[in-house]
DNA sequence: CCCATGACTAATT
DNA sequence: AAATTAGCCATGG
């Protein structure tokens, strides 16, 4: 069962652009909620193929977790151009997204 | 309603 | 630099 917020986390990371990511707290900030609650819904998500939830990295530039397992979190991103070394992505502030990339 | 549980974060040891 | 701690908030029992 979806809930209303679980749905509007979707909308958001539906939208990420290809070959970036994006982090929990910044979801959470155009949520208005916390980042914990958005790992929650994520973790949620009925449709991993759809909805590129991979694409969603902690604030510091680790790469935080996923429902299939972080070793494919990490082919997924990798498969995108994204470098990471050591559990960590690298250039991260060119591959993040803030409030004003995407709505 | 109260309580526990996290794909988290920032500050403090 | 790694580990703790306290705060966070949607969800389910």
């Amino acid at each position: 069962m979806i809930t209303k917020f679980q749905r509007k986390v979707y909308n958001l990371v539906r939208k990420i652009p290809k070959g970036k990511v994006t982090t929990y707290k910044i979801l959470a900030k155009k949520l208005k909620t916390s980042a914990r609650a958005v790992g929650q819904a994520l973790k949620r998500n009925p449709w991993p193929k759809e909805i590129p939830c991979y694409k969603v990295i902690k604030n510091n530039g680790e790469i935080g977790g996923y429902s299939l397992g972080v070793e494919k979190k990490i082919r997924l991103l990798k498969r995108e151009g994204i470098k990471i070394k050591k559990n960590k992505i690298q250039e991260i502030s060119r591959l993040m997204i803030g409030d004003l990339k995407f709505e």
